[in-house]
Parts: C-alpha cells; structure tokens; sequence
DNA sequence: CAATGTTTGATTGTGCACAATTAATTGGGG
DNA sequence: CCCCAATTAATTGTGCACAATCAAACATTG
C-alpha cells in the first residue's frame, strides 16, 4: 500500500540512500568543500594541506613516508610536491644514501603557514556542529573501518 | 619524558591523527577501492555505479536531479555521462517541454547490469566487517553530519 | 509583448586519484 | 664480484571534482 513509487519490484539493496560507500564519498567532499575558503586564504588545497600537517609535525619526510601515511601514491604525490616546490613551500631532493627515495623538506615559507592554520580545525569542528567527544568516537570508528578495510 | 619526536612544540590540533577531515578522505578512497573490482566487471567507475543506481530505481532524470542528489555538479556530470551515453547504457535527450533541461534515461543494456550488480552491497558489507545494525548507525550519523554541512 | 532576471547545462581550466609502466638504485646470493 | 629480485619515484593515460564562465531557454513583470 505505501510502497515507494517505483514502477515495478526493486532490489531496496541498490538503492542510493541504502548504500555504505555513498554516505562517505559525500561528506568526504562537503567536508573539503567546508575547509575550502579557510585554505584558499592560505593558497592551499586540501590534500596539499595534508602534506603540511605532516611536515609541521615532521620537518622532513621521503615521498613514501607520506604516501603511506596519506595513502596516496607517487602519481598523486609527485605533481602536487612539484607544485609545492614551485611556491617554495619545501624542497625535494634525493637522499644521499639512499639514490632511491626523495626527501621533501619544510622551508620557511611553508612552516611560515602553519600559524596562519592554527585555528582551521577550530572552526571547522563549530562548523561540523560536533563537540570534542562526538569527534573523538567517530573517529575512532572511521578508523576501526579504514584498518578493516586496508 | 615520553614526548613525541619533535623539535620544538607543535599544536596538537594541526597533527594529521587528529584531523575531522582525513579519516573520511581516507575512508573514502578505500571504500572505492574495495567496490573496485567488483565494479571493473561491469566496466563502471564508482561515480557511473551511482549514477546507475539511481536509473534502475528511478529510470528517467534530468541531469539536475542526478546532480542534486548525487551532490555533484554538471562540470562532473556532464563528460561521464556522455562516456555512459558512448557504451549505450543511457541516452541523453533534451526535454522538449524544456529546453534547458537534458532528461537521462535508462536503456536496456544500462538495465541489464543490475542482475549483474545485485550482490555487490553485500560482498561490500562483508568486507568492511559490518553487520546490518552497524552500518545502519553509521549511516544516521553520516547522514545527520553531512545535512548539517550542507 | 518586450525587458529583465532566473534556471539549467555545457565548457574551460586546474588539480587530484590511481592503474600501469618504466627506470634507477639497492641489497643479497651464488 | 655479478646477477637478480625488490624497492622507490617518476611518467603516462584516464577519469573524476569543482570553480568560473558562458549561452540558451524560460518566467515574470510591467
């Protein structure tokens, strides 16, 4: 009687809204579309910010080190640390020791935007509308799910 | 005494570990992942799946019905469903009752691959470990977060 | 009906994201 | 020491993702 008003019998498993993976594609990208202004300030995307909040913490970094904390390959890398180069945010060179790897270092100008970040998690939280606690348990259930997953 | 191996002292916000945004950017490039394969068969990327999705439920829409509910904008749509057009699965057409909008409809071979699609939500749920119960949680909380976002 | 503003897609340009391949380098094992 | 497998980046090609802009069609108002 109230069935929805699809013509004929649906599998309600391939519906959109019954989806796993749909619900976090979406906030994924509102998300990076919530951070948008407060990076554009900075001159940064999203995933360049990542790499900044590694270095911040980090100083330097081989191109591997980040893809495997990122989760992100060498042909996302490469072109976005050579555009990073090219605003003097870090430097890239090859390990001495190593003829392999590519060290990416934080240069002055980059470490110089870590103040000027300070307070976009801050207001990105206000604006998520969660508090400290509701952060602190989805976050450990995303995480649960990506080790599930990787 | 057991501080992190940093130099100097580093605002705990901006560590990448406690960041909102990147479990989900995470969480979400690897659900694609693990639908990848699965999705490879029928020859769809993730985007076309969805949009493949919301043509077996609903068989016609305009491309600003897909773009409202898939969050995605025509700069996105526009080229993949053109591919989807060129491989048969869906026809392009203006609505002659209005001329600014393109109707997409579903054609028999874009229909065919919803036998061929029927098991993948569960092969999924498998692989991420979730119970129905679980995944049900999640999503009200994915979904409360994201209407709050946009 | 004419002027005006709105809606809707398409286009353009930039930047991810990743599979597949290539190339350089390293570290062993024989 | 030399061959060989493994490691690491870079390159190439395809496909999103979105901001900004444009153009066509529609609706509304006077």
């Amino acid at each position: 009687m109230q069935s929805p008003p699809t013509l004929a019998a649906h599998d309600p498993m391939l519906k959109l809204e019954n989806q796993l993976c749909f619900p976090f594609y979406a906030v994924s990208r509102q998300l990076t579309k919530t951070y948008q202004p407060y990076l554009q300030a900075l001159g940064l995307t999203y995933p360049q910010y990542l790499v900044l909040l590694l270095l911040w913490e980090h100083e330097q970094l081989t191109v591997k080190e980040l893809g495997d904390r990122l989760l992100l390959d060498s042909g996302t890398l490469t072109p976005l640390l050579k555009r990073m180069e090219q605003r003097q945010l870090l430097s890239r060179r090859r390990d001495p020791r190593d003829e392999r790897s590519v060290v990416i270092g934080l240069l002055p100008t980059g470490r110089a935007l870590e103040a000027q970040a300070r307070d976009i998690p801050g207001q990105l939280l206000a604006k998520a509308g969660l508090d400290l606690d509701e952060l602190a348990a989805l976050r450990t259930q995303l995480t649960q799910l990506l080790a599930r997953l990787t």
